[in-house]
DNA sequence: GTTGTCCTTTCAATCGATTGCAAACCGAGC
DNA sequence: GCTCGGTTTGCAATCGATTGAAAGGACAAC
């Protein structure tokens, strides 16, 4: 390796050495048509063998972008639970490989948010390109609001109507009724629905465990909705209300991986045997689902490549392209914990993508 | 709410407003005593009701800095893994809630590693003001060249000889010999280390567990130290082939509680009974812990709080002052998994500050 | 009226790049 | 030698802020 020289920092330097001007090297950095073919090259590999490194801070300031997205987590505003569900590290990971492939940053915000709309002025939006929302929360016309503004943003969610932003999402009502449906197949026919209704995503997931049970002409019963939040604690306390309330059912489809380990531990502890007195279907397919006692049935989401969709849609808005919802499919995974037959102890399956 | 006016941009449109220059609006917003006090509420009171914003970016360029921090996350270069550890989560919460709190923003660069050198000239670097890294991998002597460079930067990881960067840690020797005197006070002889000692976190924690086995005048066996990498796969891999080797053992101490999970679950798998048969410790205390059948007996370290000492130490050396290393306690949180007495179905205790 | 002092404000350079427009260059044709 | 046309390069403004140095203004003393 040649000695390290020492080091060219700025264009106007570069531009003395090759003996043009800064307007010169820039062009000829950036291949324009303008500069012959002997400058171009005579700045390139004086680029290069002084290891100059355009200032890229100084250059998206000057074309006022940032190449950043910010990722907002919507956090519970009761529980103020930082984000605890691996689904979200998965999420995170998929996003972050793709900005990386596209030569973005990624920003990370994650405060507590009550109010999105608050958001419009802050960081979050001032210093990014674009911004992907996880989760729609409770915030649909906020989030309407601000995407009226024009920035470019998308939202992992589930549609809802007069939807004005753009959204990518997973098939959570066939999800919901891969779920029931599966547990129905099964035999049981006193199904339990643990999750708040009142996040988009999880009503989507009810309405087709309402259409499973209609299918197999199995009534249901209002009392078997349990409004069960997505962090682990106040799940665990969910539960133990229903148990004290000696409500009876043999089977439950769980919002969540995490909310369904809970149940499944609460039960166990009550003295119920899972799966034989009550089948446990949970929802992400994370990755130690595979690896719990018994190992938990789940609905899969290709997580990974949700990110990679959020990616490129977010990318396509900033771009200025007509940018249209992407819904991504869902798939049961079938493990013991609802009465399936056992599965060796291989190793879950590598993602799709 | 009055209405928005039509909201003024730069530095430049406020001053006109004010009937002043740039400069001295600039001042006025700072505070600085050069401007009267009567020249600085007119100022200030005109950016007010207009909705003035500084422009961060502009000033960050300006002032050759970018309040932004990036925080690597050190991949397994065998698996590409990418991070799956709840673990990561809860870390990486902790940084983002402390730079939020200081105003500086989180970049998370998240690519794979074989060489971290190569980063010394790449955005992770160039972009920020300062790194953190979380896990020292095996890349000590890398981490010395590019903290000899001058470069703000922290690491999380275990004490090393010669190490010449700045470290936060948990008390991973500790960690290790509570874990294995656990195990010891409860009766079992037979232990098994899984983890890999040539990371130097887990070799800490290895060296802990030699004292206690020591102190306990129980004899090491060479072939009870198990080669398990973090990732979850693989991790399975593992202990499948330790199966086949039909090592005998009757208590294992895990390097993570993922390690454990999936430990607990291939040995179950394979008809044993977890504790009575194998107790098994963990480590990290993940949420998930608490909910694992049996609850999983796990060392805990304050992850939030060392988020926070992450971001404390690397904004020391960025505002140049002399930052020492941290070490953080580590503590047992007993559940059955190990044979202890049943603990009830409380949820898990609220992390410490 | 002039000068000196102190307090406040403005001027103008600067951070490191991009880009519209004008200028310089170069060979060809007359 | 002069002009024309096309290619290549340079000038200078610009992005939106900060800051050292110089200027301006008010007031008192001489």
């Amino acid at each position: 390796m040649p000695r390290a020289q020492p080091r060219v920092t700025t264009l106007q330097e570069l531009a003395d050495l090759a003996g043009v001007s800064r307007a010169t090297a820039s062009r000829a950095l950036s291949d324009s048509t303008l500069i012959s073919d002997k400058t171009k090259s005579k700045v390139r590999s004086l680029a290069q063998k002084h290891n100059y490194r355009i200032n890229e801070r100084a250059r998206d300031f000057r074309l006022r972008r940032s190449r950043v997205i910010s990722v907002v987590f919507m956090l519970d505003n009761q529980s103020q639970q930082h984000m605890s569900d691996p689904f979200f590290l998965e999420m995170l990971g998929g996003i972050a490989d793709s900005l990386a492939q596209h030569d973005y940053d990624l920003l990370l915000a994650h405060a507590p948010i009550e109010n999105v709309e608050h958001l419009r002025d802050s960081r979050v939006f001032r210093n990014a390109d674009g911004v992907i929302f996880i989760g729609q929360g409770e915030q649909h016309e906020r989030l309407n609001a601000l995407a009226a503004q024009g920035r470019p943003m998308v939202i992992w969610g589930s549609k809802l109507p007069d939807k004005r932003y753009c959204l990518v999402g997973g098939e959570n009502e066939h999800g919901g009724y891969l779920a029931a449906s599966h547990l129905l197949k099964l035999g049981r026919r006193h199904l339990a629905f643990c999750g708040r209704i009142d996040i988009p995503e999880v009503a989507a997931r009810y309405r087709g465990y309402q259409r499973a049970l209609a299918e197999f002409g199995v009534a249901e019963h209002a009392d078997r909705v349990l409004d069960v939040p997505f962090d682990m604690r106040r799940a665990q306390a969910a539960f133990c209300a229903v148990l004290e309330r000696r409500l009876r059912f043999d089977a439950a489809v769980c919002a969540s991986d995490v909310m369904a380990l809970s149940a499944i531990a609460t039960l166990s502890e009550a003295g119920m045997r899972v799966p034989e007195d009550i089948a446990v279907v949970g929802y992400d397919d994370i990755g130690l689902a595979a690896y719990s006692r018994p190992p938990l049935t789940s609905v899969r989401q290709n997580i990974r490549w949700a990110g990679r969709v959020l990616v490129e849609s977010v990318l396509g808005l900033i771009n200025g392209e007509q940018v249209s919802d992407t819904s991504l499919a869902s798939t049961l995974i079938v493990r013991r914990s609802c009465g399936a037959p056992p599965a060796p102890p291989a190793p879950p399956r590598a993602t799709a993508s």
